[in-house]
DNA sequence: CTGAATATTTGACAAGCTGAACCTTTCTCG
DNA sequence: CGAGAAAGGTTCAGCTTGTCAAATATTCAG
């Protein structure tokens, strides 16, 4: 709706961040394919390391529909990665939490992540430094507009 | 497979990159849905961008079987999106190209992304090009250890 | 000319995802 | 209190993405 000035400078960010985005993606999917996970099992995984979680939370935070969750969930516990336990408070919740093993695919799939290393080991402290500065930044504007 | 020192400083520009990823990710699905596409028919049809492209090399660049690029295409020409040419040199070849309404389809698209504007605005036109050659640097590193 | 290699397609099958219908539990308010 | 709305999950049907193996057509190598 807005209608800016056209920097030049801003469309050539935004390759540059979709082919990041690209490299990104395609990694994680490959350190989770090397877990026989798939990149949402992942993901869903990964949002349990701070603790259990309800369902409809997990739906909510990777903006899905919760149904879908339904069946992530049910092909991670068949796997004993996951457990659903009833929530004390309301019955009508499922928390659902990572088991030991489950932690400890999501540590070591983490940890894997090469991303770190190869493409910001061309970067100086100095600039990694600007760099995090700058992405937060951004990142918080992002979330100012959601 | 490379043990190197913990930098603190690491890890957290890769959540950064990761929750950015996340943010341009969705936006961008959301841009493709608003034209009734998935955002593999938009990554597609954006590749198609600059000329026609044979399936094979389609498929090499998105990463994937070619089997699948074939469902992907058809799609798009069922929509006349896309047009499958015979390769007049090599007859095995069939190169995919936009058409008119393709082609103008991914440069609405292109346009449409917020991303853009909204977390670059919180940047100044020097901190933006700061950022460019920092992501510059870490893209051609990531290229180099493919 | 024959056999290997290449480009694409087809078919079977798993997973991701949506939308609607359906329980169960909780909340609201007359 | 009790009826109906609302909220959390699940189930089901249907579509798209993605893989793998097999089949077809064309080109290449010797």
């Amino acid at each position: 709706m807005q209608e800016e000035q056209p920097d030049p400078l801003t469309p050539e960010v935004v390759d540059l961040m979709a082919a990041l985005v690209g490299v990104f993606h395609k990694e994680y999917e490959e350190a989770a394919a090397a877990r026989s996970l798939t990149g949402a099992q992942a993901k869903v995984l990964g949002l349990l390391r701070r603790g259990p979680l309800p369902m409809r939370q997990i739906a909510q935070t990777l903006s899905c529909e919760p149904s879908n969750i339904t069946g992530i969930v049910d092909r991670l516990e068949a796997r004993g990665l996951v457990e659903r336990q009833a929530d004390p408070e309301d019955r009508r919740i499922k928390r659902v939490a990572a088991t030991e093993t489950g932690s400890a695919a999501t540590a070591e799939l983490r940890a894997s992540l090469n991303f770190a290393r190869e493409p910001l080991a061309a970067l100086s402290q100095d600039e990694r430094l600007q760099l995090r500065d700058l992405l937060q930044r951004m990142l918080d504007q992002a979330r100012r507009q959601d």
